[in-house]
DNA sequence: TTAATATCGTAACATATGTTACAAAGGGAG
DNA sequence: CTCCCTTTGTAACATATGTTACGATATTAA
């Protein structure tokens, strides 16, 4: 992953450095956002709760930013809770900081990018969510990954996971799962998920 | 909405100008996108196709900008056809001159606040879409339009757009209004929603 | 005005999905 | 190895949603 500050010098000083534990809740829903943050170390989700429960926005890992679409718009408070997955090592920068940093045209060339990448990354999201089925949304999430990784066999985290990132319940996953085996169209373990 | 060229000048020597007639296909699903894009005059969406109907990914309006995105991502195609909704007139920047568009500061500024609004845009749609029933998805919008607008009717375009919008079929939608309405919850004519 | 077209409401029916609960299996700690 | 906790498979059941089709109503063009 690209780092905002690969190429870059004489920045630290523009860092506030803050830990936080895992499950820590970072920020919460409607929290106004005044800083930009970037994920040094760790791995933080921006989760909505609705009523009962939980449904990940995003999912940002090391290097990472968040915040920076927010804090300078006209309604700037968080679409979720900022919740830490594990111990989480953060930097944090101010408003008026940002906009220094982004006057150094690597760092800006850098954040053009990543901005970028985090589009794509969200819209990726949307088609994911848009699949009508359950079939669909697996096919759709493994045929992308196939491609992005290039090989036929998916590693996953866990199903559970997967049931969130693809926002169905587990047992439903898990049955459709069992039927595109029984037809032959994926093989898949504990750990891993082949399209054949 | 926000126009990229606010308070700058000379910048119409990097602007290449281009239309289309109404329904018209501007991209294809798979293109290489290597041009950034303003939307001048008109209304475009980006719709992916799953097999036979459309999902709408994205919808611009007057003075948006795409491809932004794609155009430096190392994987650069369009992740679904842009479709004229209007006849519409577009700005195409190449790279380059999106390049040295960007070195002047006004035009960088109003940028970055374009480009995270939107990504708040998109992110709310991920919101949408991942509400889990149909009700949900309905009041979840109402609600953050009501928001938005600061009142309390919320006027359509139609039935059907909104259907698109919220990716449920439109008779499903339609049950679920008349549900709505019976409970008390909404009023809702042809052309707007009212939240009660 | 009338005809043509698009939008919308409605209903009956099939089915995919959600829900809940429990047992089986796996993995890590001691 | 054994115990404990997490993850996963499985089943039965309720229900929300998709599908299709058609008539009613509004909108537009002639």
């Amino acid at each position: 992953m690209k780092n905002l500050f690969d190429g870059a010098k004489d920045y630290e000083k523009y860092l506030y450095y803050k830990e936080y534990n895992k499950n820590a809740f970072i920020f919460l829903e409607g929290d106004a956002c005044t800083n930009v943050c970037i994920v040094k170390k760790g791995e933080i989700s921006i989760k909505t709760s609705n009523y009962d429960n939980f449904v990940e926005i995003n999912n940002l890992k090391e290097n990472e930013i968040f915040g920076d679409s927010l804090v300078f718009n006209s309604d700037n408070r968080y679409l979720g809770n900022v919740i830490a997955n594990t111990d989480v090592e953060l930097y944090i920068i101010s408003k008026d900081n940002w906009l220094k940093l982004l006057e150094n045209k690597v760092i800006l060339k850098n954040y053009l990018e990543m901005v970028s990448n985090k589009v794509v990354k969200i819209q990726s999201k949307v088609k994911i969510l848009s699949q009508r089925s359950i079939r669909e949304k697996i096919l759709f999430y493994l045929v992308s990954e196939s491609k992005r990784l290039n090989k036929k066999k998916i590693p996953i985290k866990s199903k559970e996971s997967l049931s969130m990132l693809l926002n169905v319940p587990r047992p439903s996953l898990s049955r459709e799962l069992i039927n595109l085996k029984n037809e032959g169209i994926i093989e898949f373990d504990r750990y891993s998920i082949t399209l054949k």
